[in-house]
DNA sequence: GCTTTTAGCTAACTTCATTAGCCGCACCTG
DNA sequence: CAGGTGCGGCTAATGAAGTTAGCTAAAAGC
């Protein structure tokens, strides 16, 4: 029998993809060995078991999200740099549900957690936006906390399908948006 | 052989309670029926299985919820009503995460679904919030969209640990509440 | 070429959700 | 008050999923 040729880092991407589209809830680990080409058990040989497949699919997310949120960022400031990062972050958990869903609830085990070392660098991002604004040293944290509540609310609200009735979703994102900005900007 | 003299209602109830105990992923039927004193097996007279429970807890929830919030706000209007809401809707959801949780990901199956009835009171509550500020209708769906983002995402964060350093929590709350504020008078 | 490492496999175990089928308590009627 | 009936509880069994143990053979290193 040939070799799959399986490291860690293709068990995790397999699985992220997977998640993205079969849900989060439906990633098994018989469905990701078929998919990877390899029987369940050799899937163990790469990760720890189930949980700690869950944990390297949400640092594969949030290092994704900081590297988009980051990269949309880049030479923007102010208003622009705000439409950017929210309308990259949110464009990430619609078409990555799945590995996104992975990020929910996980706790950094310790300083040193890869988790740890992504989600900062994704609120890091963030923090660049909020530079472009006029904000007091006392409401920087309060103010990041709002933008990622906002951002993160939307967002999974939006790939859970939960809005329902018929108003424009694009367009209730852009006005949020502008909501925020105005607010920032009168600070 | 006595009866354990359960209902669904009793039922349901309990696996809300045990959810916010041990989390959702923790809920196990056979954990509920201890709970109740039933063997694994008697739960399905009174629920269809495990997606049927966690459907009528989210129903249970939102029904909950829709209850407070809509409490909060008799008597309240403007900004005072914004406050009420927020604070209560964010409480309900740090007090009752495992419920709560369950509503996320969940799509009604009809227009007669307790769920979505449910859903629809949880959103007037805060659609009355914002008949106390001067909206434009063609912005009444935006706003209503933006408060639910801000209140689920700040909950669903704060609910799952996800803010982590140190600056107070009730104190970013309150700030983010009134930033909406500030923004939706300005309209 | 020989040894060592290690990715993959089969077989087996455990936990859970779920179904089938039985049994007796509680009510309800005559 | 006796008999019937329905419903809530039970035991036993099935199937899916995660996980572990132990074997084998392919790759990598000497």
């Amino acid at each position: 029998m040939p070799r799959a040729g399986l490291d860690r880092a293709a068990v995790v991407g397999a699985g992220a993809a997977l998640a993205d589209e079969v849900g989060l809830a439906g990633l098994t680990m018989g469905l990701l060995a078929d998919r990877v080409g390899v029987r369940t058990p050799s899937l163990y040989k790469h990760v720890a078991g189930q949980d700690d497949l869950i944990r390297r699919i949400a640092a594969l997310a949030l290092e994704e999200a900081a590297d988009a949120v980051g990269g949309a960022v880049q030479g923007r400031a102010g208003s622009d740099a705000l439409a950017a990062a929210a309308r990259t972050f949110r464009a990430f958990v619609v078409e990555h549900p799945g590995r996104y869903a992975a990020t929910i609830g996980q706790e950094p085990s310790g300083p040193d957690d890869p988790l740890a070392a992504a989600g900062v660098r994704l609120l890091d991002a963030f923090t660049a936006v909020l530079r472009g604004y006029e904000i007091e040293d006392r409401d920087a944290d309060h103010a990041l906390r709002m933008l990622r509540s906002l951002c993160h609310g939307f967002a999974t609200l939006e790939a859970a399908h939960g809005f329902q009735w018929s108003t424009d979703i694009d367009a209730s994102f852009d006005w949020l948006v502008a909501f925020a900005d105005r607010g920032l900007r009168a600070m």
